[in-house]
DNA sequence: TAATTGTGCTTATTGACTATACACAATTAT
DNA sequence: ATAATTGTGTATAGTCAATAAGCACAATTA
């Protein structure tokens, strides 16, 4: 389990640890129905609170990316292609539109805002 | 001044206004050297505290965006074209390497994400 | 049966954000 | 000069998200 929290870096860690586990598993890096570590362990391997864990792992849940089975653990939910591309899709949507919407607003015409993109990629 | 502020977005009154001015002054709407309005017509305008109105001006003082004059009232910066398209590219650069970053974590191909650009400036 | 794991609950602290209200200083308009 | 306008400074306070420590309980597993 790759984990890492930036104590400072203004993102709630609750939030970083949802978003790398949410990243994981829609790449594939981790498998469906492959079990997550214990929440205890998580807490104590990368310095947090068990609540703090547990709030990643609930908004995980509610996404639809992991079950819980009490007693047993959490597992990574398997999921059939076609809703993997979909929950991919939504979840780099949020931040495209941010940027998109950022660069219009900053007055860049869409051809500057492909150059970009493609000059940020090269990096 | 045209501003609008949306309690339940998630981002902080404050913040909103702050992007707002930020790329009305960037995109040239706002011309250097013009006066904003007093913070207590904006204050009751949008419907937020004097407290929040002058958060969102400090940060642009911070930015180096206006000058407040005491007595008088705050004026957006004239800034010389070589700054402003620094500036204008600086802003730009937070949610472009957001995207990007996000994007590459799902595994997505630099040309996919090109894609995906010019799919959403497209609507 | 014992160990492990997640759940549920209480209590508490910290900080960001927002708000109201008042007195004060600097500038501008009359 | 005088009054109105504008930003400043300060005190007080409420709400909420985020985080934390601790404990008892239930379900599963070894």
């Amino acid at each position: 389990m790759r984990l890492s929290v930036l104590p400072n870096s203004g993102v709630p860690a609750y939030k970083q640890i949802c978003e790398q586990i949410t990243a994981q598993i829609l790449s594939g890096e981790i498998e469906g129905g492959s079990p997550l570590p214990p929440i205890r362990l998580v807490a104590k391997e990368i310095g947090v609170s068990i609540i703090t864990v547990r709030s990643a792992w609930d908004a995980l849940e509610a996404e639809g990316l992991i079950v819980t089975r009490a007693g047993s653990g959490c597992y990574a939910l398997e999921l059939d292609p076609g809703r993997l591309e979909a929950l991919r899709r939504k979840a780099v949507t949020e931040p495209l539109r941010a940027f998109t919407g950022t660069a219009r607003n900053l007055g860049f015409g869409d051809s500057e805002i492909i150059a970009l993109v493609a000059e940020e990629l090269r990096k």
